[in-house]
DNA sequence: GCAGAATTTAGAATTATTCTAATTACAGTT
DNA sequence: AACTGTAATTAGAATAATTCTAAATTCTGC
């Protein structure tokens, strides 16, 4: 896994394609959805197919460079942090913060006891009001 | 909110439509689809329609009588349980599990402190391999 | 019984995502 | 430098989930 840059057993690893997916999510502070990422990878790369925007974020997805979101209300979203980090969501504008949690080790270790699974990631998000929609 | 049983001002509250798609939630222990749900309601009021499902999910979720659980991938699903709890998803075989954690209420604080959000509720599911999977 | 409001229906429309089949681009040979 | 097999890309069709629309229906309150 994650051998981008060398082209390991006959994949190609890093396309142009992927490249200018990786690009645009690299560059964005935003959580895009994959029609926002459609689009501004074609201006990189003009010829660029939607499934291959979905191809290439899977692939990366794979490779730990992008990090996939969603709740269930619309499209995925589309987030260069990968690192492992919580998310909190304002109910009235629909702005998504990333922030970080100290306790999710031993929350995961927690709801694992609970639940019984053997536990892979936890997710954990905050609905509420953001700091600017209070005024 | 929640004035079911009595008929409030104007609108008709839990008519027969929305008692049926209640019924369906209710008597299942699973989560299921708006299409699980479509069919089974239509076995007890067969001239339902498939937008009477939908606007019945989010009147009685509005009412606090169901549940909507969403993770990214397909469709959302729909619980009986209302009170605050947990999800843990199996990764293999997508099992859906229910569980309680004492300590989401102090979470929850920690959360809204990280974040700066004024808190509403906060959703934490658990992605691992369920019981069952790791035979 | 009638007016007005809310609800339901059927099907069309929309949105998000995946699939398909044909084409293209490599990588590793010779 | 042509050849072969594999993987990736493309365009557009297909699918899935959900919402919208317009007309018909059902209530509630007078």
């Amino acid at each position: 896994m994650a051998d981008i840059g060398e082209q390991g057993e006959g994949g190609r690893a890093l396309t142009p394609q992927r490249q200018a997916v990786l690009q645009v999510v690299s560059e964005s502070a935003e959580h895009l959805t994959a029609a926002e990422i459609f689009e501004a990878a074609r201006r990189v790369l003009p010829s660029i197919s939607y499934a291959t925007v979905y191809n290439s974020l899977k692939y990366l997805k794979e490779a730990g460079l992008v990090n996939e979101v969603s709740f269930g209300n619309g499209a995925s979203r589309y987030d260069r942090e990968t690192g492992r980090h919580d998310h909190a969501l304002c109910s009235r504008c629909g702005r998504l913060v990333d922030f970080e949690l100290e306790e999710t080790p031993q929350l995961m270790r927690a709801a694992a006891r609970r639940s019984r699974f053997k536990p892979e990631s936890i997710s954990l998000t905050l609905v509420g009001i953001c700091p600017d929609c209070r005024t």
